[in-house]
DNA sequence: TTGAACTTTAACAAAAATGTTAAACATAAT
DNA sequence: ATTATGTTTAACATTTTTGTTAAAGTTCAA
C-alpha cells in the first residue's frame, strides 16, 4: 500500500539536525525537537520509537553527507593547490550550515562509544602524502604534515564554532561575521600555501 | 567552631572540574561526579545543595582562573613579540589542561544564559589596537586584526579539542601527541608573526 | 572521652524525560 | 463513501536524575 509522506517524518529529522548540528544542542529534550518542528511529541515515538533512535538516524545522515563531500573532494584528481581551495570552499561551507557536526563526532569519541573508520585513516594518510610532497616541492612550509592538517582545520572549524563568542567579544552583527567568514576562507589559503 | 575541612568538598569541586573540563563531560550526572571522586552522592547535596549550585560554583572558578590568567598576559607591559608568546604558551598550558573550558563559554552564550562581560570586550579591543600597531609596523601580515586573532586562538583550542579524533586519525598514542601540541607553540608562532 | 563535624547508607519524595496506549479527528486515495 | 494513513490529544507508565531525610558510623579536636 503507497505511504503517504507528507514530509513530517523529514521535517523532523531535519529539525533535529537544525537544533543538534547548526544550534550544538546535543542534549535536547524530545519536546523541544517536537516544538522546534511545530509537531506533538508523540509523533517522533511514532516515527522513530524512541530519541535514541531518531538520535542516531540523524547523525548518521549527517556523517553520510561529511562524508560524501569530503570524498569528493580527496578523491578528486587534481592539482594539491587546486584540492586545497576546494576542501576549504567545501569545508566551510558546510561548517557554516554545521558547525557542530564535528563536535559531536568529538564527544561521541571522548565517550567512547564510536571509532574513526579505518577507511577514513587511509584517506587522511593519502592526504598526509600529499602534503609531504608539496613541502618537498616548497610550496608549503616545512613541517610535521600532521601540523598542517591540524592547522587546516583549526582555522577553518574553530571560528564557526565560536561564532557567538566571537560576535559578542568583536561586537560584530550576523551579517558581518558571515562576511568575515567568507573572507577566511582566501585567508586561510594564503596563510597555509607558497 | 572550627572546621574539620577533610578536603572532601575541594576534591569534589576538582573532580567535577575534570570532568566538565578536562574531559569535556558538561553533562555528567551528580552520580557520575560522585563516583569519579569516590564519594557517597548525598555529600554533593550535603556540600552544594544542589548540582546547579556546584556546577556554577566550579564555572565560575574556572572563569575566574582564565581571567587571571589571560589579564596577566594582556595587562603586561611588554613588547608585543614577547607577549605573543606568553599568549601562547600560558593559552596552550591553559587548554592542555581544561580543554573543554572555552566549549562551556560557547554553549552557555548559545543558550543564551551567560553574556561576554563589558570589561572583556575592552581588553580585546585593546588587544586588537596592538594588533594593528604591529600590523603597520610590518611584523604581522596585514588582515582584519580580527581575523589574525581568530587564527591565533583557532590554531591554540582546536587541536586540543580534537585530541581524541586526531590520536586516531593520525594514529598516535598519548605521549606523542603531547609531544605535537608543545612543538605547536613555536610552530604557531612562526606561522603568524614576521 | 565527649562532642561536633564528616561520611555513609538506605529509603524515599519529587521532578524531568521518555515511552506507551487508546481514542478521536483530518485528509487524501481508491 | 470508505478506508488507510497521518496527526493530535490525553492519560498514564516507566525510567532517570535529582533532592531530602533520618539514622548510624567514623574521626578528629578539645
Amino acid at each position: 500500500m503507497a505511504q503517504r509522506d507528507t514530509g513530517t517524518e523529514q521535517l523532523i529529522k531535519d529539525t533535529a539536525k537544525r537544533i543538534f548540528f547548526s544550534e550544538g544542542k546535543l542534549h535536547a529534550t524530545t519536546q523541544d525537537i517536537a516544538d522546534a518542528a511545530g509537531v506533538n511529541r508523540t509523533l517522533l515515538n511514532y516515527y522513530f520509537r524512541s530519541r535514541d533512535i531518531l538520535f542516531e538516524q540523524v547523525a548518521a545522515e549527517a556523517m553520510a553527507e561529511m562524508k560524501a563531500v569530503m570524498d569528493s573532494v580527496f578523491s578528486a584528481k587534481i592539482e594539491f593547490k587546486d584540492k586545497l581551495h576546494k576542501l576549504i570552499a567545501v569545508f566551510m561551507d558546510q561548517a557554516m550550515q554545521f558547525p557542530y557536526r564535528e563536535m559531536y563526532v568529538v564527544t561521541s569519541l571522548n565517550r567512547g562509544d564510536k571509532t574513526v573508520p579505518e577507511e577514513k585513516k587511509i584517506k587522511v594518510k593519502a592526504f598526509l602524502k600529499e602534503i609531504s610532497e608539496e613541502m618537498e616541492k616548497g610550496k608549503i612550509k616545512k613541517m610535521d604534515p600532521r601540523q598542517f592538517c591540524m592547522n587546516l582545520f583549526a582555522l577553518m572549524a574553530y571560528p564557526l564554532i565560536t561564532s557567538c563568542l566571537n560576535k559578542s567579544i568583536y561586537t560584530v552583527g550576523d551579517s558581518e561575521y558571515l562576511k568575515l567568514m567568507k573572507e577566511r576562507k582566501q585567508l586561510i589559503f594564503d596563510m597555509i600555501y607558497q
